[in-house]
DNA sequence: GGGATGGTGC
DNA sequence: CACCGCACCATCCCA
């Protein structure tokens, strides 16, 4: 084979330009390989485009054959995969680029199939690049005078609060400074203990909420931090992050960051919108629709949850979800014995907090820390948790022997494969590490492979129907779209039946539907 | 520029 | 004693 490249922004006659690349790109019988299909896409489509025939995307490759490696330059995978001793070459770097693209695709096709990652990769992560394209170009619209309003009260109020915080420090001081913080605590004589890794007096959350038992001062820092955090991060940077030509904000949702097989969002990070507090349930509600339409949101019920059911085949659990429990309530009573309501209620806020930190392997001190139990009766509450779900225990006390037996790799139930080293690791807290993060793969690993798979049928469905929703965010196990009013009943109907009939299961996977008009409102 | 610290989400 | 999985991003502060 050989390499050439086009030097487009040189051309004189650009229409000339577009039409011959038109030709090569839009004829299905053509393959393509790339580096980055999505990159493409954005570069190619705006010129009117299209990009058939996508056989390969040598990005995603290697992120399936190792999804912790950091740097997915495409030199560097040559260095990695290719026999050739490589040198960066300044007067051909685009040919070169495309030679070590087919180079690598030839090397890496291979090896997928080896390592078995070659279904996830055909079924999901390239089918799904012209998806994640349509919600980064769809965008999110957000109605910048809710978040100018917003930032002006916030403002007010953090300026308040500082004042406030001047007088019980006795003095003025940086206030987002944990240093500067650390020194007014010795100042005050509070009884500080906990230091950070660097020995400063640490001001962390948990820290903040221990004095504030004792003192108004760090209540006050901790409602600061919250307004500044929200205000900074979302408020004050949304306005600039707006799309110039269409009004609305774009994220970039990568596709070969998260080990797990997660999609992440950057510029901005739209899957870290806040919601636990008003204020941050404020900020929600500046995400809209636009005109016309409604935003529908479409949330899997507890989908790891319910895999943990699966992948431990725990009977109790799987019996649970094919009845349509409660599942936190089925747990209360369960394993914490609770009978009358006001048991319950309590017991099922624990026993919400166990089947949550379930997934990362809770300990005690991590229990007791969440819950606020003792350190003793969080361990009793695990070791009865583990006595009701003792499927759920084999696989916990099995899994880490079985994947080191496979070589030091777990997979989710679609195949994705995740590299874990370090479960040989004569290291005992790194193993210990390892040991987690292979426990929790199953479950994280799997749900994100039903929610792309459900992206997909999603996609394909409203295609089908001849609906006009538009996918505009997904959030690990929530999709967000955008519905003109008219359609709205008929596209519900239509996500719903696509996300849980995504994959069969040994249990029922069930979506919740939201509706409204702002992205809060729509939260079911 | 980058580590340390802290804080949002699922 | 030790921190519980996966991310992104802000500010501070020293280099």
């Amino acid at each position: 084979h050989s390499a050439d490249y086009f030097d487009f922004a040189g051309c004189a006659d650009k229409e000339a330009a577009v039409k011959l690349l038109q030709e090569a790109f839009d004829n299905g019988l053509i393959e393509k390989v790339t580096y980055d299909a999505k990159r493409a896409l954005h570069l190619l489509t705006p010129l009117g485009i299209k990009l058939e025939a996508l056989h390969d995307d040598v990005l995603l490759q290697a992120y399936l054959l190792d999804g912790e490696r950091g740097n997915y330059d495409l030199l560097e995978l040559g260095c990695s995969y290719l026999n050739s001793s490589l040198m960066a070459d300044r007067e051909n770097a685009l040919a070169q680029a495309a030679d070590i693209t087919l180079q690598l695709c030839d090397q890496l096709n291979p090896r997928m199939s080896e390592m078995q990652v070659d279904k996830v990769y055909r079924d999901i992560e390239l089918p799904i690049v012209p998806v994640l394209y349509d919600i980064e170009r769809a965008g999110f619209l957000v109605d910048t005078k809710v978040l100018a309003e917003l930032s002006v009260v916030m403002d007010a109020e953090i300026t308040r609060l500082t004042q406030a915080i001047y007088q019980l420090a006795g003095r003025e001081f940086n206030v987002g400074s944990p240093a500067q913080l650390g020194d007014i605590f010795e100042e005050l004589n509070f009884e500080v203990s906990k230091r950070t890794t660097t020995g400063k007096i640490s001001t962390s959350r948990d820290v903040l909420d221990e004095l504030a038992e004792k003192y108004e001062l760090p209540r006050l820092i901790i409602e600061h931090r919250e307004l500044a955090k929200l205000k900074g991060t979302y408020v004050d940077a949304f306005p600039s992050l707006v799309n110039a030509q269409t009004g609305r904000i774009h994220t970039t949702l990568n596709q070969t960051i998260a080990a797990t097989g997660r999609l992440s969002s950057t510029d901005p990070n739209l899957q870290n919108i806040p919601i636990r507090t008003e204020m941050g349930r404020r900020i929600r509600r500046a995400f809209i629709p636009a005109d016309g339409c409604v935003l529908l949101s479409a949330d899997y019920s507890q989908i790891e949850l319910r895999l943990l059911a699966h992948v431990t085949q725990d009977p109790v659990m799987l019996e649970s979800f094919k009845h349509n429990e409660d599942i936190h309530e089925r747990t209360a009573r369960a394993v914490f014995k609770a009978r009358t309501p006001e048991e319950l209620k309590e017991k099922r806020r624990v026993a919400k907090i166990v089947n949550f930190g379930i997934a990362y392997v809770i300990g005690p001190f991590g229990l007791a820390q969440r819950t606020g139990l003792s350190r003793h009766e969080a361990k009793k509450v695990i070791e009865d948790y583990y006595a009701t779900y003792k499927g759920v225990k084999k696989f916990m006390d099995e899994l880490p022997q079985q994947a080191r037996d496979a070589g030091d790799i777990v997979r989710s139930i679609y195949g994705r494969m995740r590299r874990l080293p370090d479960l040989s690791n004569r290291n005992g807290q790194l193993r210990a590490r390892a040991e987690r993060e292979a426990v929790n793969m199953p479950m994280q690993g799997s749900a994100s492979d039903i929610v792309k798979l459900a992206m997909l049928h999603v996609d394909a469905a409203l295609k089908r129907e001849k609906l006009h929703a538009k996918m505009i965010l997904q959030v690990h196990d929530e999709l967000v779209f955008e519905v003109p009013r008219d359609e709205v009943e008929r596209t519900g109907t239509v996500v719903k039946e696509a996300m849980e009939q995504a994959i069969k299961i040994d249990v029922p996977l069930l979506v919740e539907i939201g509706l409204g008009d702002n992205w809060m409102s729509a939260k079911p």
